[in-house]
Parts: structure tokens; C-alpha cells; sequence
DNA sequence: AAGGCTAGCAACCGCACCAGA
DNA sequence: CTCTGGTGCGGTTGCTAGCCT
């Protein structure tokens, strides 16, 4: 079963490009064009390589006007906003960065921003020097995606909070994380910072709470500090949250954690019409991170996806 | 100086979607 | 309507330079 390869694996040729066949590939696109047929180019310019592989290789390095590396303030923004309003759509997010490429964008947010803004990573740090924000699955597992994207939306309410001026919005995130959520301040701190300094009287904390697995009374902590003082956040499994409160989940904790985004969404909204008195939309409006550009390209998402 | 380890990056893999037959 | 081939995309892996012990 399953469809045919692209290419014959085991012929063509695998890894780094050479500077020929960069050559060859760029000087029969410049003449003329991919044809809309990538599978059977390499054929006819006497390549070795997948189709795909050469694609990839036009499109991330061959083509014209592109940029590799030197980030700016500006687009690590951007890029931390869009992921924060659409989640790894790379592509899109790359398509608002002039020069950059899906990959690269990715790239750079698995290497550098994602470490930069939520800790942990694909390997464990080694030398850390201050305790570190992980978030983790019932399962022991590292999270992503979703919860990302949620925590992202919390660091950026935290760090509105404490503004400074000349620094990215995340500037200054590991004090906020280590004022807020350290074992000390405890885990119900944690969210009332938010609803009292951030949404008074306009945050229902005990939904978070509950949404997050800390029990209502008698129930463990989802927040525990490690040997090597990291601090992890638990993402509630339903064994670990006894019914306490009226707010009930029925689905996994991917549907709780879209279900918390689609609060922040809400209060994104909410802010955007006290802050710019502007028609914000129903989807939700990210207007509030400065960031110029996100909120169309995160309503054009929006309104593509029929969400 | 050497070995181990990590970060960064390039490239591959596999799935989903779409269009044409 | 179904099948097939091409393309696009996100996730993952492999390689390597550089850092640390």
C-alpha cells in the first residue's frame, strides 16, 4: 500500500549540494523556469537528485534575494507574534519576512527563539544557569504547538506588564518567569498576577486553574521544581484533576489547551477595541503587540481556515 | 591536547492537498 | 467519482564546527 516514491531512493544522490550541481540547477531555472515539473528536471539537466530535493534546494538557497541568518529585533517579533496568532505555519510566517524562507524561519525559531522565550529544546541544555520554565505533558513528554503558542500569549501579557523600553517584548522574561512562577510564589500566584494586574475582574482564574490540573483542594500541584532547579508546569492530565470546581473537560489536553487559546484569543479582542477602538473582528485581535502586520496576516489565516 | 557534547543548519521524509485524466 | 502524479509543507534527522571539561 501506499502511493509510489518520487524518485528511485536508492539512485539518486543524498545530502550536502555540490557547487556544480548548484550551478547546473540555477543556470536551467534562470533559462528556463521549473517548468512545473520538478519530479522530472533533474532528468533533464542530467542531475542525480530527487525532484523534491531539488526544489528544496531552489527554493531555499538558489533563488534570488535571499537572506540567511541575521535576524533582526524586528522580525524575531514578528515571527514570535505570528506563531503566537497561527501556530507553525511557517510558510505564512515566512511569506512576511522579505528574503526569508520556511525553513529558515523555522530553523531559527526551533534554535533560538523557541529557547529564548519557553526553555528546553530538542537537547537538553547543559549548562543552564537559572531555573527554566518547562512545560510538560502528562506523559513526561516535551509539549509543543499549542501550549507554545498558549504560554507565548501568557509570557506576552507578563512581560506587557513590566514594559521596557529599547528591549524586544521578551526582553525581559526570565525575571518575570522566575518572580512569577517561582515554587515560592506558588501556582495559583502565578494566574491571579495575571487577572489582577492584567484583566481585573475580567479573567475567570479558577477556569485556568482548573484547565490547568490544579485542583480545586487536596489535589497536587501541577508546578514542581527538579533537582536541577527547573521549574515545570504540569499540563493536567484528567487522573490528576479530582472535579472540584464546575469547569469540566471532556476532551485531551490538546482540546484543553486550544480551548485556553481561544480565551486569550477573546481577551486579545477585548483589549484591541479598549486600546485602539478599532472593529477587531470575531476572530480576535493581536494588535497589542505592536507588532505591524500580524493582525491582518492572523485574521487572513483565520478567515482561510473558516476558524 | 583530546574527547565529549551542544547548537546551528542543511537536507530528507512523509503526509496532505490539489489538479488533471 | 476515482486514481494518479506533482507540489507544498511541517516535522525530523544527520552532519559539523565550536565550546567545555
Amino acid at each position: 500500500m501506499g502511493r509510489a516514491p518520487c524518485c528511485d531512493k536508492a539512485s539518486v544522490k543524498k545530502g550536502p549540494w555540490a557547487a556544480e550541481e548548484d550551478a547546473v540547477l540555477r543556470a536551467y531555472v534562470a533559462e528556463h523556469g521549473t517548468a512545473g515539473n520538478w519530479i522530472a528536471l533533474p532528468r533533464k539537466i542530467g542531475l542525480n537528485r530527487c525532484g523534491k530535493s531539488c526544489r528544496l534546494r531552489w527554493l531555499n538557497y538558489l533563488r534570488p534575494n535571499i537572506r540567511h541568518g541575521g535576524f533582526t529585533d524586528e522580525e524575531d517579533r514578528l515571527i514570535c507574534s505570528l506563531y503566537a496568532s497561527i501556530g507553525s505555519r511557517w510558510s505564512t510566517i515566512a511569506a512576511q519576512l522579505p528574503g526569508r524562507t520556511d525553513n529558515d524561519v523555522k530553523n531559527y525559531w526551533n534554535t533560538k527563539l523557541k529557547r529564548r522565550l519557553l526553555g528546553g529544546g530538542r537537547r537538553p541544555i547543559r549548562y543552564a544557569q537559572q531555573p527554566r520554565l518547562l512545560l510538560m505533558s502528562p506523559t513526561g513528554g516535551a509539549a509543543s504547538t499549542a501550549l507554545e503558542r498558549m504560554q507565548l500569549s501568557v509570557q506576552r501579557r507578563l512581560v506587557g506588564l513590566q514594559d521596557t523600553p529599547g528591549l524586544p517584548f521578551y526582553g525581559n522574561l526570565w525575571p518575570a518567569q522566575q518572580s512569577l512562577l517561582s515554587p515560592a510564589a506558588g501556582y495559583s500566584g502565578f494566574w491571579s498576577h495575571i487577572q489582577t494586574s492584567t484583566y481585573p475582574g475580567r479573567l475567570n482564574v479558577q477556569d485556568h486553574q482548573h484547565a490547568w490540573g490544579s485542583s480545586g483542594g487536596g489535589g497536587t500541584t501541577p508546578m514542581s521544581t527538579s533537582p536541577t532547579g527547573e521549574t515545570a508546569v504540569g499540563v493536567g492530565s484528567s487522573s490528576s484533576t479530582p472535579a472540584a470546581s464546575s469547569v469540566t473537560f471532556d476532551g485531551d489536553m490538546e482540546d484543553e489547551i486550544e480551548m485556553l487559546l481561544q480565551q486569550i484569543g477573546c481577551l486579545e479582542e477585548e483589549d484591541s477595541r479598549l486600546l485602539i477602538g478599532s472593529e477587531a473582528g470575531s476572530a480576535g485581535s493581536w494588535s497589542s503587540c505592536s507588532t505591524p502586520g500580524v493582525d491582518s496576516v492572523f485574521q487572513g489565516y483565520v478567515q482561510g481556515h473558516g476558524q
